[in-house]
DNA sequence: CTACCGACGGTTTTT
DNA sequence: CCGTCGGTAG
């Protein structure tokens, strides 16, 4: 049941615009596409076409590779809802995942210089660590070495140099400062221990050490992969540029990177400069550049390009394929004396626009450059007072950030558990995914019970739950919720036999990954329970999802939302513009690109001036955005 | 002891 | 942009 090239037809959508049938088509290929372009769509196209076609042949996979875990959940389930026989060969990971199962499958092909001989620990090192090191190292360095150990500067030590370097197999002696300070850094941080702390960039390091040391390992990463995604190139890392040129530059493997220039806001995290200049010389890739915007309005897709021209002189503009809702968008800047008008005034206008259109709260988003934490409770509290809630996705949960924690797909399948317990019927699609979701824990974990009915098994604990549920109250005043969450938390695990996933690695995770979600997992259902009356309200107020979410610019990277708060266009979020103006400017570019009809931004007197981002109110002025003073 | 000045660090992320 | 810290003048 194969498509012919020449025959295939995209799924679920339309069509696909020129320049995107040209790169769907194409071998090696850099992508341009500026925001709303549809990135992740095309690239579940490009699957589906090589899947279908059988350019991409069983057992041959395809690997996308993406930077958030969100992001590659997201292109896994695009993929996965449209071909579900194919699903098990469209193996979606982020850089860091894919380099970390390397050197965790196959560490035993390390050479013998660098035999791990306990696991390693994660550990990242702190600025002030590095600075250490680095002087130590110019006062230890020997002549040869010691002016030119000076000049190697912190911030790029780590990303631009340890990241970059190809370790060599055999000890050797250091022909060049980088060398030296390198090969300095990894006997320290590696080798003079028993058990050596790594972060992802050295294992990206070791991973391609690995490969580099086993042609047999290599050379079936590339029979396994002849295709390889890479989305949000532009944020690839020196590392992460460097592993994949290592492992996947030569013929018989194809290699799609999709981004955006414009969009780079991972720079101070070792961003590459320029990947795809980079990419298309060392991979004679060929460039694509797509021209539509299927997210935002015709006037958010000027005042975009506005801002695109001051980040690219040659900018091409976008042609925005949307229908407005709303007629004309909204887009102004709205300036306030105190934040606590500010705050009323955002909230009543929500409640005042969910009244009138019956929208949801999650059409909503409120973005910022930094600090959300210090914006959350006026919010909150505006909100509150009219009726909504906000979630701050930026919050700490233990050791996760919330927006993580409620897209882990372990904690997905707990609260979906809570979820069918405490409610009685009406819930078929949260009991599909559970069933799925408990499918994939039961085939690996040599349960004997897999071939009988999950359903059944399901169906049984829940009666359980049930009971459960009905014999314990819900007593919020006798500040019992600790034991309560510990008591449900044991439940759950022993029911979806917690040691066996965590041995068996079914979410992808180290033991101590999960340990820390469960641990999140219980830290966010203590709070949780402290605030509902029922337990048929768990669920809901655990996930959230009825609420407004307040998130920074950076994770809210690749979403969108019917209507932005663009909050605080001012010196106290934007301290660092004039620090690095380029950088920053994307990162203001990313957040006005979120919103699909209506973009609002504010500012406030009491928390800072406009002044230092004068260069940004001015090309919204010349792009006709109105400036409206409140109070 | 206090008041003021200038230098300096802080933010954004990946498992 | 803000807050903190250390030094110095009054």
């Amino acid at each position: 049941m194969r498509t012919s090239p020449a025959d295939w037809r995209p799924r679920d959508i339309e069509d696909l615009e020129p320049a995107a049938w040209g790169a769907l088509r194409a071998g090696t290929a850099s992508v341009t596409a500026g925001p709303g372009a549809g990135k992740s769509e095309f690239l579940a196209q490009r699957a589906s076409y090589l899947l279908e076609t059988g350019l991409c042949r069983r057992p041959q996979q395809i690997l996308a590779i993406s930077f958030k875990r969100d992001a590659a959940a997201n292109l896994h389930r695009r993929v996965r809802t449209r071909l579900p026989n194919h699903a098990d060969r469209f193996t979606s990971m982020t850089f860091d995942a894919f380099t970390k199962s390397i050197v965790d499958r196959f560490k035993d092909l390390l050479p013998p210089a660098w035999s791990m001989r306990h696991p390693y620990k994660i550990g990242f090192s702190s600025q002030a660590e590095i600075r250490d090191f680095l002087s130590n190292l110019s006062e230890a360095a020997p002549d040869e070495f010691r002016s030119a150990a000076f000049g190697i500067r912190q911030d790029e030590f780590i990303t631009n140099l340890v990241g970059a370097y190809a370790l060599a197999p055999e000890p050797q002696n250091p022909a060049t400062v980088v060398d030296y300070a390198v090969q300095e850094w990894w006997d320290q941080k590696y080798r003079a221990h028993d058990v050596p702390t790594v972060d992802f960039i050295m294992l990206n390091r070791l991973a391609e050490l690995i490969i580099r040391s086993s042609q047999q390992l290599r050379r079936a990463l590339i029979a396994t992969y002849p295709f390889v995604f890479v989305d949000e190139f532009q944020d690839t890392t020196y590392a992460q540029y460097s592993f994949l040129k290592s492992v996947f530059a030569h013929e018989g493997t194809t290699i799609t990177a999709v981004g955006d220039r414009k969009q780079r806001i991972m720079g101070w995290a070792g961003a590459h400069t320029d990947a795809f200049s980079e990419f298309e010389h060392d991979f004679d890739a060929q460039p694509f550049e797509f021209a539509s915007n299927f997210r935002s309005t015709r006037q958010l897709v000027e005042l975009q390009h506005h801002f695109a021209k001051r980040l690219d002189v040659n900018a091409r503009p976008q042609l925005s394929q949307v229908v407005s809702q709303v007629g004309t968008s909204l887009v102004q800047i709205w300036s306030f004396s105190n934040i606590r008008l500010e705050a009323e005034s955002i909230a009543a206008w929500i409640a005042a626009d969910i009244e009138q259109n019956g929208r949801s709260p999650s059409d909503y988003a409120m973005i910022a450059r930094q600090r959300v934490a210090d914006l959350e409770p006026k919010l909150a509290e505006a909100l509150a007072a009219q009726g909504l809630k906000l979630r701050n996705d930026d919050a700490q949960v233990g050791d996760l950030k919330l927006q993580d924690l409620l897209r882990d797909d372990f904690v997905g399948l707990l609260i979906g558990l809570v979820r069918l317990g405490a409610t009685h019927g009406g819930q078929p699609q949260t009991w599909r995914e559970v069933v799925a979701t408990l499918g994939r824990t039961m085939s690996t974990s040599g349960n004997r019970r897999v071939g009988s009915n999950i359903d059944d098994m399901l169906s049984t604990f829940l009666s359980e739950l049930r009971s459960w549920f009905a014999a314990t109250p819900l007593d919020v005043t006798a500040g019992n919720s600790t034991d309560l969450a510990d008591t449900l938390v044991d439940k759950l695990t022993t029911f979806v036999t917690y040691d066996d996933i965590a041995h068996k690695r079914v979410f992808a995770d180290r033991i101590e990954d999960l340990a820390a979600t469960l641990e999140a997992f219980k830290i966010r259902l203590t709070d949780v329970l402290g605030r509902v009356s029922s337990w048929d309200e768990l669920a809901g107020a655990f996930t959230d999802d009825e609420a407004v979410p307040l998130l920074t610019i950076h994770r809210s990277k690749g979403l969108e939302y019917h209507t932005v708060f663009f909050i605080g266009l001012d010196g106290d979020q934007w301290w660092a513009h004039a620090r690095d103006t380029v950088e920053s400017t994307m990162t203001f570019f990313v957040g006005v690109s979120r919103a699909a009809e209506r973009l609002i931004f504010t500012q406030c007197d009491q928390r800072g001036s406009p002044d230092p981002i004068a260069d940004l109110y001015e090309v919204l002025d010349k792009a006709g955005v109105p400036y409206v003073r409140i109070g």
